[in-house]
RNA sequence: GGCGCCAUAGCCAAGUGGUAAGGCAGAGCUCUGCAAAAGCUUUACCCCCAGUUCGAGUCUGGGUGGCGCCUCCA
């Protein structure tokens, strides 16, 4: 099997192939850092975490390009009414997006870019536009001409005839059309502005990711990713600007995540629902965020509850109980320590059906339900292999080895382990196996509770006690 | 008005032609000094009605019920 990926525009899953063997060019719009990230951006944050570290896993060398909007209309109204300049807005929340994607264990982009960085650029960008005939400049603003773009509408299937324009917001009368779209746009007094030959200004929303996404990447890329409400305008536009100046394709694969529902409603501003990731993220794990967002097949639709939290972190606890008993076995077993070869064997044979199964899933556009499923096929195995008698180190080994291939993608374990760092803690533990040999059940009892009040859970077993923090 | 998505057990969620995975919760049992962890057992007329087919959650048509988008929300 070969990986497969749904690709917004043929709305079929498509083999996927690279423009180079070998590696990858992969584009998602970041935020705008007018604000801190909040739950609906964690989305596709950790989704395309996953499918960078997935095509890592295949061994492809991926160059993963995530923005910042770093200046527009909510940049310009946050610095007003926080009394301070755009530049520090935009300060304050890359560093808190850094902040707050490492408690989702997201790791950074390849690169960064902010489009305040990449001015020249986007200026150049639109100049080929004018010249292409596929832009006008009209009182210091710069239009993309759409009706130039024969393609419009193909990324979120509309009938550019058939869309209503004007309903949600007024159209500028400074447009020939209706649908056309700002990509410069002049400076009223007081806001950020640059230098351009249509005046002074800044970028309209959507050419910075078509400039960007060239710069860093290359006219034709592989994989553009984002949520579902950037489908339309946002990437609309965006094909439009890129393939109307490079008459190639913008990007070979389109993706697009699901909504994040709010306890089974959008979030939005007037329902005031939104999370932000940093203070939800100082009651869950990690572990338990990246669980809930993959437990759902990315292009679905994920609802967002206390329950759903829940849930998933009671199935965190059944993967984690399940990989630390194997490891606690694994450091109690003694030199030369002998298993049972038949049983090693069958384990053998399981573990490359469950690993043949995570990546079967896995390339099937990414099912992390299912790739979920392998790892708790996973478990069962590892519960019943560490309950033998007999157990060979090889065995454990591999079973650990097989967590943490399908982890390194997933990230719902904690591969961490825990040190103990007391000895006051390390004193009791071992008066209590004192205790339960000379059968002073009142005492071991004690203990237990003693240590469970300072969140040490103590678990007896055939090979000796073990102990996890809760 | 146009375009599109979804409907599977108490909850979450896979499954796209061959008599329904997995997880959470619940019940019972086993193991355990007692626990914990773990194991075993147990829970589905796949929204409705037609149709295609030897055979349909799975394809087609029609309903019903949710939901999204239609210029700056990931």
């Amino acid at each position: 099997m070969s990986l497969k990926i749904y690709n917004t525009v043929t709305k079929a899953k498509e083999p996927f192939e690279p423009i180079e063997a070998g590696k990858v060019s992969m584009y998602v719009c970041g935020p705008t850092v007018y604000d801190y990230i909040h739950i609906g951006n964690a989305r596709p944050l950790i989704v395309f975490d996953m499918v960078r570290k997935y095509l890592e896993q295949l061994r492809y060398e991926v160059k993963y390009v995530v923005n910042f909007t770093d200046v527009d209309d909510k940049m310009i109204k946050k610095a007003e009414s926080a009394g301070i300049t755009v530049d520090e807005v935009g300060e304050t929340y890359v560093k808190a997006f850094y902040e707050d994607t490492a408690l989702l264990g997201v790791d950074p982009a390849t690169i960064h870019p902010r489009v305040t960085e990449n001015i020249p650029e986007i200026i150049g960008f639109i100049q080929e536009l004018v010249d292409k005939g596929f832009a006008y400049a009209n009182g210091g603003d710069v239009y993309f001409r759409t009706a130039e773009f024969k393609e419009y509408g193909k990324i979120s299937h509309q009938n550019i005839q058939e869309l209503q324009f004007g309903i949600r917001v007024e159209v500028d009368e400074r447009k020939e059309n209706p649908q056309d779209f700002v990509l410069w746009k002049g400076a009223k007094p007081g806001e950020p502005k640059w230098e351009s030959p249509w005046g002074d200004g800044r970028p309209g929303w959507h050419i910075e990711c078509s400039a960007m996404a060239r710069k860093y990447l290359g006219e034709t890329i592989d994989i553009h990713g984002g949520g579902q409400d950037l489908q339309f305008p946002h990437h609309e536009c965006e094909v439009a600007q890129s393939e109307a100046n490079h008459g190639q394709p913008m990007s070979r694969y389109w993706m697009h995540n699901g909504y994040l529902n709010i306890d089974g409603e959008k979030m939005s501003k007037s329902l005031a629902n939104g999370i932000q990731v940093r203070e939800i993220m100082k009651q869950v794990t990690p572990q338990t965020m990246r669980y809930f967002m993959l437990s759902t097949q990315y292009r679905n639709p994920l609802n967002f509850d206390g329950e759903a939290l829940e849930q998933s972190k009671r199935g965190v606890e059944r993967l984690q109980n399940s990989f630390t008993n194997v490891r606690d076995r694994l450091s109690k077993l003694e030199e030369g320590a002998a298993g049972d070869g038949e049983a090693d064997a069958q384990l053998a044979q399981r573990l490359e059906a469950i690993r043949k199964l995570y990546h079967d899933k896995m390339q099937d556009d990414f099912n992390t339900p299912d790739a979920i499923t392998a790892m708790f096929e996973l478990v069962s195995e590892a519960n019943l292999y560490i309950q033998r008698e007999r157990v060979s180190r090889n065995a454990l080994e591999q079973l650990l080895e097989h967590f943490q291939e399908m982890n390194a993608v997933l990230g719902i374990l904690s591969e961490e382990q825990d040190e103990l760092l007391d000895d006051e803690i390390e004193r009791l533990i071992a008066e209590r196996v004192e205790a339960r040999k000379n059968k002073q059940w009142a005492r071991a009892d004690e203990i237990r509770d003693l240590l469970s009040a300072q969140g040490i859970l103590l678990e007896d077993t055939p090979q000796g006690i073990r102990w996890k923090r809760k």
